[in-house]
RNA sequence: CGGGGUGUAGCGUAGCCCGGUCAUCGCGCCUCGUUUGGGACGAGGAGGUCGCAGGUUCGAAUCCUGCCACCCCGACCA
């Protein structure tokens, strides 16, 4: 480790345990994750159990990813509206499946009113203040937005209702995972509803597009495109479309999911409308969710151990410039140069900062900012003054280069092009070569044991093979994929027929 | 909710078995000086209810009891 020689200002800013925990620990996920998230500034510990906070950086890689997003979300029809936090416990009677799938790992309000105590001097709730009818802090909207749905929808003319929210949303997990699976966390929730079955499936299709176009083109994140097993599927949806991306310590991991619900909560929630026939129909729904998580998948996916790597269509900054002076004089003649870079720079759309602090050194700023994960550094200082020269560090490779200053745009332009396309071909490379197909029990261990990754292998279709699977194993079906050829074989467990393979892996 | 562990300065820690100048060390922070093209160096300084509450004892960070919080593993899950 070298913990001893490395930034301690930011590992300080990290104020939990567990991190310091974690570099004890001796298996390889614990460190990577350790050194990616310690020196990365992104998140702490809250002091609530299982959230966190996400520094003021950490967010601007969330508030891009929204962005991004809602433009898509946008072109394809959808609204965003704002429902609310606090959903009365009655609603939750609904829809059994899908309330079933959550009701475990509700936070309930069952008080608005605290006092002081008389005796002890203590803050305590108000007995007294007891609420009539609970308030679940939502774990997802559906029931509320469904509710609404039914007074909202009358005609087919209401139809299609495409509704997106950017919410936070609460889930009281047994077990939590920074970023991966915390109590709270921020995502969106698309809930739309349909006339036709067709026109819903043709949505839950077109937003798992949306998400894996975005993974990749973005996130520079490849990701698999398929199915949720029956077993696996969202509670209360007939189809659960996902995209499974692949984390270098070998596990998969669940970046996205879009799910046709069918007519399952237009009939709990009594949502019917009239057709152009003036029949009374129920509507099809689909609803689709992404997650912070996003922001653990961005990290885990391209970060080393000295800190993050982002992608330069999400870098919050995409360029830092770091000045190399010893006076005020020098400073000043470098950030009137800098100044005509920065100009040129914004012109192409590049979004760039130039780090003028003299409370810290050079070297101490080139490892902060590849912390941070900026995908382009440029040096430059007197000796560049008198050459015309800037040097050029690209984060991914730790490559540096000197260029002529007038070329130093356009060369930017073009390299902050080629890193996204590199991060993501090497991402892809890494996936690609961790998808092994395997014909007996006994290599599907040894894989899972030795190699990680997806793993394909024939299913013959049923619940319980799956779920003993993931009893010896611990291994899940991520997802059908789909396009997967047709090939038949037989079972890796039961050796009964099967018609195409599946990728299992373990998952987060 | 089961199994395991931890709690000492902003962060990371030593000390606990075997009670008594033990509150240790590193980083960070502050001041001054020298430095500044890859995380500088020297000198000085500030900072602690030893998780909380009882108990045992002449004496408790240390032993006992209870509680709390957090972490790891499992079930659950975006």
């Amino acid at each position: 480790m070298h913990t001893n020689r490395f930034n301690y200002k930011l590992i300080n800013q990290i104020s939990f345990q567990t991190m310091s925990k974690l570099t004890k620990r001796s298996d390889d996920y614990s460190k990577w994750y350790n050194e990616v998230i310690d020196k990365a500034d992104l998140a702490e510990n809250s002091g609530v159990r299982g959230c966190m906070v996400i520094k003021p950086y950490g967010y601007s890689i969330w508030e891009k990813i929204q962005a991004e997003l809602d433009i898509k979300f946008k072109e394809t029809g959808h609204e965003n509206a704002y429902f609310p936090l606090l959903i009365p416990k009655s609603y939750f009677t609904k829809e059994a499946n899908h309330v079933d799938g959550f009701a475990k790992e509700c936070a309930v309000v069952t008080h608005y009113r605290l006092k002081t105590d008389e005796e002890t001097g203590e803050i305590v709730v108000d007995p007294d203040a007891k609420l009539e009818e609970e308030l679940i802090v939502r774990p997802t909207s559906e029931t509320i937005i469904w509710d609404t749905y039914k007074r909202w929808i009358e005609s087919y003319r209401d139809l299609p209702l495409l509704i997106n929210q950017w919410a936070n949303v609460m889930r009281w997990e047994m077990r939590t995972r920074l970023f991966l699976r915390t109590s709270e966390f921020l995502w969106q929730e698309g809930h739309t509803a349909h006339a036709t079955k067709a026109e819903a499936l043709a949505e839950a299709k077109q937003m798992h597009d949306i998400y894996a176009n975005f993974a990749e083109d973005f996130m520079a994140m490849p990701v698999i495109k398929g199915v949720k097993t029956e077993n696996e599927r969202f509670g209360g949806a007939l189809e659960t479309f996902t995209i499974e991306a692949l984390m270098q310590d070998g596990k998969a991991l669940q970046a996205g999911t879009s799910h046709f619900l069918g007519q399952n909560f237009a009939k709990a929630f009594d949502v019917k409308y009239t057709s152009k026939e003036g029949k009374r129909e129920y509507v099809w729904a689909t609803s689709w969710g992404v997650t912070t998580r996003l922001i653990g998948a961005l990290i885990m996916t391209h970060s080393d151990d000295l800190g993050l790597v982002l992608p330069p269509k999400l870098a919050p900054y995409q360029v830092v410039i770091v000045p190399i002076f010893r006076t005020e004089e020098q400073l000043d003649a470098i950030c009137s140069k800098a100044d005509e870079i920065i100009k040129e720079l914004r012109n192409k759309g590049i979004r760039v900062k130039i780090d003028k602090r003299t409370t810290h050194k050079p070297g101490w700023k080139f490892a902060e900012y590849e912390a941070k994960g900026v995908p382009v550094r440029l040096g430059l200082g007197a000796r560049d003054l008198e050459n015309g020269t800037i040097e050029v560090a690209r984060r991914d490779t730790l490559e540096k280069t000197t260029v002529e200053q007038g070329d130093v745009a356009n060369y930017i332009d073009n390299l902050l092009v080629d890193i996204q396309n590199d991060m993501f071909n090497k991402a892809k490379a890494y996936r690609d070569s961790h998808i092994t197909k395997v014909d007996t029990f006994e290599e599907f261990k040894d894989v899972l044991k030795n190699k990680g990754g997806f793993i394909s292998a024939h299913w013959d279709g049923t619940v319980e093979t799956e779920k003993k699977i993931k009893d010896l194993t611990k291994a899940t079906i991520r997802c059908i994929e789909l396009d997967v050829e047709k090939e038949d074989g037989i079972c890796v467990l039961t050796g009964k027929p099967s018609s195409k393979r599946v990728l299992f892996a373990k998952a987060y």
